[in-house]
DNA sequence: GTCTATACACCGATAGAC
DNA sequence: GTCTATCGGTGTATAGAC
């Protein structure tokens, strides 16, 4: 058999946004029925474990999104610099330029602990790993490149939260750009 | 009269923590009545608004606290340094070392777009400038002074959040300790 | 001011026809 | 695979006794 998968991947798409926009307790079957255009009961035919198999399957989604569209670009093989702006470029994307809110952080927020804790930790570690690799492959110590790695992921979370707050959306991309230069930053400095 | 307002700030404090905890669709009546002993018919007694009302009183209390304990150290008429530092003294008890959650944060993503949203600016936003206000008195040039305080506040935000996914609270009392450090670089130094 | 009892809407979830 | 109809439970909110 091949698989139409395509059609769940657009129930998945209609998912994330509502799970981004309402938190879990918030995205109710309703809206969930709503934003797919499927009733309560078809919702149920494709996730049998109901509202938290959705949440699950949307969750372990954007980790693999995250490692395609994030975590992947660090690991190329072109300049540190490069690799890292191109990272930025593609948050900004992810994110809407600001606009959209980061699952992850959602569901930390939202969600009933213990539920989804080790893919969330997972996902942020992993991201703060890779990111931190490349900062030791262009030189830094790896004890700096740690730090430094937790702080950019730390700020782009908390600008996605504030920045909303704000309704302020322009200091998101201002962030990314200042990133980009400052994460390696004295390490292209000679002797 | 004189009024006896310590009971409802206790009721005020236990509200402030299932909110914090639990978000605003989270924080049930259920959940509510238990924290404080009340039935919920004595909640609406002091609340006749209901949750709307609770969420609100929560809110306002908390951005007077913010002033209080946030702001206030930051206009003193110690050094800036010294000012910056007991500003991240303050922050680290009021945020429980990072165990507790930000109720700004929290509302701005729970919370239904439009009921707390003022408030949550104003919040967020008089924070960002007086803390940018430390920075320019100590010798930053204004536009940099606003952009390092808008990081700080992104950074803290976002710590509280990813800390609390990742189960790993050291992170952010390092975050406090390396931004009394840095917010004011490249600011002693002499011609 | 606090309680018990209750109203009514909406929640997540299921049954069963098509 | 989708629907309508419906279940039991819980949500917010009120009534009224004490």
């Amino acid at each position: 058999m091949r698989p139409p998968l395509v059609p769940k991947e657009d129930v998945l798409n209609e998912l994330t946004k509502v799970f981004r926009e309402s938190g879990l307790e918030g995205a109710t079957l309703t809206r969930i029925s709503r934003a797919t255009g499927l009733g309560k009961a078809s919702l149920y035919h494709h996730f049998p474990g109901g509202k938290q198999e959705m949440a699950l399957a949307v969750v372990k989604r954007s980790n693999l999104q995250l490692q395609e569209k994030v975590i992947g670009p660090l690991q190329g093989d072109g300049e540190p610099t490069a690799r890292i702006r191109q990272m930025m470029r593609n948050l900004d994307k992810y994110y809407g330029s600001g606009k959209e809110s980061c699952l992850l952080g959602v569901l930390t927020v939202t969600g009933s602990r213990g539920l989804f804790h080790e893919h969330i930790k997972v996902g942020f570690a992993t991201w703060i790993k890779s990111l931190a690799s490349v900062l030791v492959e262009a030189g830094l110590p790896k004890k700096l490149a740690t730090t430094r790695a937790e702080n950019a992921i730390f700020s782009i979370e908390g600008a996605l939260v504030v920045c909303r707050g704000l309704g302020n959306v322009a200091s998101f991309r201002r962030l990314l750009r200042e990133l980009s230069a400052d994460l390696l930053r004295e390490v292209e400095d000679p002797i």
